[in-house]
DNA sequence: TAATCACCATGATCTAGATCATGTTCATGC
DNA sequence: GCATGAACATGATCTAGATCATGGTGATTA
C-alpha cells in the first residue's frame, strides 16, 4: 500500500532535518538513527529504525520535524505523504488504527528508555539494549542471538547516555565473561539468560 | 465531549495499574505522576500530566497498562473508553488525528526527555524542568512565572535521573543566585533569561 | 503538646563512569 | 603498497553527582 514513493539513502546520507512536516517514512531496508540536537551543539540518539518501522511520528504534531535521520548503511524509505494518509484514513479507520497503535508502541519504549537513562548502571544499559536489539531482530524473522550490529560504538554510547570508552570496555569484558562474543560489527549473544540477568 | 465518564481521586490514590488496557483518560483537575518500575523494584516517574492531558497512550499498543498513574493532589480525571473512542473515531477522523497529535505530542516531549537525561548536567535538568513546567501553565491560561510544584523533590529528583539531595541542593543554589525564590512548593521564577541560558 | 512521620536542606565522603592519553585496526583512496 | 583518517580498545586519572549522615520543618494523629 502506498510504496509508490521511494527514497534510496547512501551510507550516511540524511533523510529529513528541520523542514516542515509533508511525510512519514517506512524503513524499507537497512536501518537508521534519529537524533536532536541541543542548541550547544550536544547531539543525543532517540532512537534506532529497522524495515518496517516508522520514521517522522513525532513531527506530526509540531507540523516540522524535530529530528534528523541518517541512514546507517546503504537504505531505503517508503515515503508517506501524510495528506494522503488521512485522506485514506477517512475511509478506512483501520489506518487510523494502526497508526496510533505504532504511535504507542514508540512512546511506551520511549518510557522504557527512560527508564534505562535514568536509573540504570553502564552494564544494565549495555544489556538492556543488545537484548531489545535481539528481540527486534527476533520479531523480524532473524536470528535473536547472531546479529550485526549497524550502528557504531559511539551511536549506542550516545544513546544510553554513556561514553563511547565504556561501551567498548563493557563489551569487551562481557565477552571474557563469556556473555557474548563480539568482532566489530558482528555479535553473538552466548548466555541471553544471564544478559537477562543483567538487567535489572 | 465523552465526559460522563468521571473518576475522583484523593490524594496519592492510584488510578491504573498492570491491568489490562480499557480506557484513557483526561485529567479534568489536579495532578498525576506516571511511573514504570524495572524487575529489582526501582522506578521511573515518566511523566508529569495537568489539566487537558491524556493518560494511558502509551497502553494502547500493548492493550495493557505499563505504567502506574498516582495522583499529586486530589484531582479528577475524565474517563474515555476506548472502544467508544473508536466507534466515535469513525464517524468523526477529526477525532483520530486529534489522538494522534496528541501522542506525536508526548512522543516528542519524550524524545527532549532523553536529550535531557543523556546528555545534561544536574544544573541543565533542573532549569529545563522549571522552563518546561512553566510553559505548561502558559499554556494553561495561568502564570508562568508563580506556580506550585505539585511534585515532591523526590519525584523531580527521580524524574530528572538525579539523587533528592542533588535537586535539594541546586534549588538553594538557583534561588542563592537570584534566579528564583522557592519557598516549599511554592516557587517563582525571578530571572527566565538566565534560566534558559543554563539550559545548554 | 507531644509523638510520629514524610519531606526537605546541607555538610562530608565516596565512586561509577567521564575524560585524557596512547596505541591498534580497518577501510578508502592515491 | 602506502598514506590518511575514522572507528575501536584500553590504561591512568579526575570529577560530578551519588551516597551517607544529621538536623530541621511542618502536617497529622493521639
Amino acid at each position: 500500500m502506498a510504496a509508490e514513493y521511494t527514497l534510496s539513502t547512501d551510507r550516511h546520507s540524511r533523510l529529513n532535518e528541520q523542514e516542515s512536516f509533508k511525510s512519514l517514512y517506512i524503513v524499507r531496508s537497512g536501518s537508521f538513527k534519529t537524533t536532536i540536537s541541543a542548541s550547544n551543539g550536544r547531539e543525543q540518539v532517540t532512537g534506532f529504525y529497522f524495515p518496517g518501522e516508522f520514521i517522522g511520528l513525532d513531527a506530526i504534531h509540531h507540523q516540522s520535524y524535530r529530528s534528523t535521520a541518517k541512514s546507517l548503511e546503504s537504505s531505503t524509505v517508503c515515503e508517506l505523504p501524510y495528506k494522503m494518509l488521512q485522506e485514506i484514513g477517512k475511509e478506512m479507520p483501520q489506518l487510523q488504527i494502526q497508526l496510533l497503535t505504532r504511535l504507542s508502541k514508540e512512546l511506551s519504549n520511549d518510557k522504557s528508555l527512560m527508564l534505562l537513562l535514568g536509573k540504570k548502571t553502564s552494564d544494565e544499559k549495555l544489556a538492556t539494549y543488545l537484548l531489545s536489539l535481539s528481540k527486534r531482530f527476533k520479531d523480524r524473522g532473524f536470528s535473536a542471538t547472531d546479529f550485526q550490529l549497524s550502528m557504531s560504538r559511539g551511536d549506542i554510547a550516545n544513546h544510553l547516555g554513556l561514553a563511547v570508552e565504556t561501551v567498548s570496555r563493557i563489551l569487551s569484558r562481557f565477552q571474557e565473561n563469556g556473555l557474548i562474543t563480539i568482532a566489530g560489527k558482528v555479535i553473538s549473544l552466548k548466555q541471553v539468560k544471564n544478559l537477562e540477568d543483567l538487567c535489572g
